[in-house]
DNA sequence: AATCGTTCCTGATAGC
DNA sequence: TGCTATCAGGAACGAT
């Protein structure tokens, strides 16, 4: 599933490949997925018009249209987006097609039909997006803002990470990663963490966010970038992964537990 | 205000 | 073999 790395991967294969390409045409086989405005106005507010650029924040692609609007769309579990000759046989579950007079196609492929798109004038309007907390690769996201979410919060420290209201773009994956790597139990209540723990942790996501984006994100489910090819930084993963039985550290038993829903890996003899 | 449970959806897999 | 039941999960939403 597409996090910080893989959206970030998509985000900048997107701003080198369609910035300036034109819409033709927009062509919406599931209206699903478009949840404001309705279809009809959707595909009238895009067709001819060109795209200027990909930017991002958090999981959300935010492309911006010519003229003004912005086209923020989130792949959620399984949302793919591609680019391939207009030609190309039509993908099963490929919802919306945006054709280029390029002979380009961007498709929005999501087997699970979680994914979304907003078309708005301004970005506010978009509730999840407004609500969205800093960027965790951004200079403002110092130890000390770390320090200042976690602040007095009892909520499990993996749930805190996983919350876009707090930290923007950080999901299952890389959670359990950055909490592996900190030596930090998924459990722990948030406001027990010492200060030495919290640069440690802080240290911890920077990095593998950051060694993430260069192997291009993780391929896990349905992640594959905009050509297609699945991210390498799955096999770097130490702890995601339901076929990891053994600590890469101690060797231990890693345990698999639930955590708000959510199947979570931790090595109960590294991380305390 | 913060947190919890439920819902959306398909395909892989287990069990009979 | 072929059917049905179960499960995975990001985030919106309603309830507490």
């Amino acid at each position: 599933m597409p996090e910080l790395p893989e959206v970030e991967t998509i985000r900048r294969e997107l701003e080198e490949k369609i910035s300036s390409e034109k819409i033709k045409e927009v062509i919406i086989n599931l209206a699903k997925p478009i949840k404001t405005p309705q279809a009809p106005e959707f595909k009238k507010k895009l067709t001819g018009k060109k795209i200027k650029g990909a930017k991002r924040h958090g999981k959300f692609i935010i492309l911006e249209i010519e003229e003004g609007d912005f086209l923020l769309i989130h792949l959620k579990l399984t949302g793919q987006l591609i680019i391939e000759k207009s030609e190309a046989p039509v993908e099963k579950h490929a919802h919306i097609i945006f054709r280029f007079n390029s002979g380009k196609d961007l498709r929005f492929i999501d087997l699970r039909r979680f994914g979304t798109m907003h078309l708005v004038d301004k970005l506010e309007k978009v509730k999840a997006y407004q609500e969205l907390g800093p960027e965790p690769l951004e200079p403002s996201f110092s130890p000390e803002k770390l320090k200042e979410i976690i602040g007095n919060r009892p909520t499990k420290i993996k749930q805190l990470l996983m919350d876009q209201t707090r930290i923007a773009g950080i999901g299952n994956i890389y959670a359990a990663e950055s909490l592996f790597r900190a030596r930090i139990s998924p459990l722990r209540p948030a406001k027990t963490l010492k200060d030495n723990e919290i640069k440690k942790l802080h240290q911890e996501i920077q990095q593998v966010l950051k060694e993430a984006i260069k192997y291009k994100g993780s391929s896990v489910d349905e992640y594959v970038t905009t050509e297609g090819k699945e991210g390498e930084y799955k096999d770097k993963l130490l702890i995601y992964g339901l076929d990891k039985t053994t600590c890469p550290v101690c060797k231990g038993k890693v345990k698999t537990i639930r955590l708000g829903g959510r199947g979570t890996n931790y090595c109960p003899r590294c991380q305390k």
